[in-house]
DNA sequence: CATTTTCGTTGGATCGATTCAAATTTTGCT
DNA sequence: AGCAAAATTTGAATCGATCCAACGAAAATG
């Protein structure tokens, strides 16, 4: 059977049903927005007629325009929409921002697009309140969309140093130094970073030029985070490996190649993502090397995965769940100053990091 | 500093930047939408008033009543959103609507409530073209809004009996035979069945008259499936346990415990499933018994999850993604018949089963 | 019975854009 | 210059509701 939602058309108006109900239209929107105001032979008389017709009750759309509000909050990414359904860090985050909309009674529109072209229009047109903008790649140009929409708009993870932008993040450099102190303090000295992309497209051994024109604020900090911690121990920070990656699988293994192919490999990995740690355990484990013991490894995010794997690794946990029912709330009562705020990251502790061999 | 995105108030309308720029609300409206038509130097001299006036181009709320279509399809779900993001079953289903709708480029919104009348009032407020309807619990009410509405919309593994919904599913009487075919094949003759829920807000073991008066007509029909082809070997299915279980974790161990306390325990377990079957994995494992010597666990879904577990399970998996895929399309075209649809489902033999002991 | 109140209803204004036929200006040609 | 064709611009109509001041009728009050 068809679609059985068309008779044919439905140009049945909320005008339609009232001139055949013999109301006026404020009178029928009356039986709709505010029943008890109408006499009640009046309003059965309406909702017959509307019934009669096959009326699906006010439109949202004309609703819509008339109360300004939409009452939905967008959150945007330049990645495919299913990132938000596949990536651990996002689900997490997603699953704040759940809480808090449900909270609210306030819906969830998913704004992305593969393509720069329709990601402009999308974001123009999108029917939201404000946006929440995931910075992965190309966020610096999904700030800039969102920003010309004039909407209130919070950018998750940015550590753009543009502070005109409102933007709920961790301290990067703080949380890479407790990453880097805990696996000194186990008394490792030899040590790699497999980092997020500084700039996009490009993966490869970065050198110190290209961590100084890092497109990408955050995965700088983090670098300097856990140089600076380095470097008070008294190792030569220009001697550590330091290999971007597309925080995929690929390129984090083609890292660790590079990285072990050297003769005197690490007997440490500083992951800049729980993603790229996991990628490394397994690749690791499949080597034949034993974590902690050969090699320690220590992620960053805190993504619920990391807690089952195998070993179970140790971490910097960011508060991401805490971090999207803050956005939703910046966005929801956008009046005050929501400005820029930082929340506390936490190192856990688990097995993937103990005290180097010997 | 402050949300930055308000000066004050936005009253800024097109018609006021047209005035400014001295144009009609015509030509103002088309510099933004077809910016070829008019004269460069009108263009920039609108161009240069939107930017002066801080404007943020067109309104959607404006564009959309005149338009029309929203570009947008609506999910909705009876449970809390963030559903979406965690259950195993939806994630998968979301990624196929995810891929579906980046291919034509519309949106996602997510549209759920915890009580009863918030979510009546976010379906029939829900600014979408369409709604793909999840039925879990509660699934009838949602069908119900969202025919209200007067939309396309697909109903989602839900197998009511009322034809006049489109709805896509599989064919739950023949996977459930498959399921069950299996085991009896492998040898097993004693069978216990944790099933998903039969009606609303209620767990424990099943009599016929309860089966008989199920509001989920899906679990029933898996039921069947399974207990047609046990007694087709002549395995009395008045003996088979059928606990109904709420498809979380208490409520399936709840329903362990009540199985295993038999005297003469099941050697073989069809799950509803495969979130069950993964929660009797784990169950029988911390029980000291082992799978498949011991027990045999076959699920129902095909999440991903089941292909990890320990041992991986065996389970009929369902076409979720396609699934996910084919509602969009359906909402999308929703000029030709859509009807129901069913898919094909498969057995995917893993470690879980074998044969009984002995 | 005259006068307030109260209750329900009406219809015009508004939300912010797009569309399109008609009016106007430019351009192209002889 | 004169005129047809092409290119731009205009302004009214429309999308589908909600809001609200004003109004008429019924009920309460003096």
């Amino acid at each position: 059977m068809a679609s059985l939602t068309a008779g044919n058309r439905r140009p049945v108006r909320l005008a339609d049903i009232a001139k055949a109900a013999g109301v006026s239209h404020g009178t029928a929107s009356n039986v709709f927005s505010r029943p008890e105001i109408v006499r009640e032979e009046v309003r059965d008389r309406v909702r017959a007629a509307a019934e009669a017709m096959g009326y699906g009750g006010p439109d949202p759309k004309g609703r819509l325009l008339r109360a300004g509000k939409v009452n939905a909050i967008g959150v945007a990414t330049a990645e495919p929409l299913s990132y938000f359904f596949d990536d651990p860090f996002a689900r997490v985050m997603m699953a704040g921002i759940s809480q808090a909309c449900d909270a609210t009674g306030a819906g969830i529109s998913l704004v992305s697009a593969a393509n720069n072209e329709q990601l402009a229009w999308n974001i123009q047109s999108a029917l939201v309140d404000g946006f929440i903008v995931f910075c992965i790649e190309g966020g610096s140009r999904l700030v800039e969309l969102a920003r010309e929409r004039k909407l209130p708009f919070v950018a998750l993870d940015l550590d753009s140093e543009d502070g005109s932008v409102a933007a709920i993040g961790v301290d990067n450099i703080a949380g890479a130094g407790m990453a880097a102190r805990h696996l000194t303090d186990l008394g490792h000295r030899r040590f790699a970073v497999l980092a997020l992309p500084f700039a996009d497209d490009r993966t490869g051994l970065v050198s110190a030029e290209q961590v100084r024109q890092a497109t990408y604020a955050g995965t700088r900090d983090r670098l300097t985070g856990y140089l600076r911690e380095l470097s008070r121990v008294g190792i030569d920070t220009s001697k550590v490996s330091v290999y971007e990656t597309a925080n995929d699988v690929a390129s984090t293994k083609a890292g660790l190649e590079t990285i072990f192919a050297s003769d005197a490999p690490p007997t440490a990995i500083l992951a800049m993502s729980d993603r790229i740690a996991l990628v490394a355990l397994e690749w690791l484990s499949a080597r034949g090397l034993n974590v902690p013991d050969d090699v320690s490894v220590v992620g960053f995010d805190g993504v619920p995965e990391a807690a089952v794997s195998e070993p179970p690794l140790t971490t910097i946990a960011q508060p991401i769940a805490e971090m999207g029912r803050l956005a939703v709330r910046a966005i929801l009562e956008s009046d005050g100053p929501v400005s820029r705020q930082q929340l506390p990251v936490e190192l856990i502790v688990r097995g993937s990091s103990g005290p180097p061999r010997g």
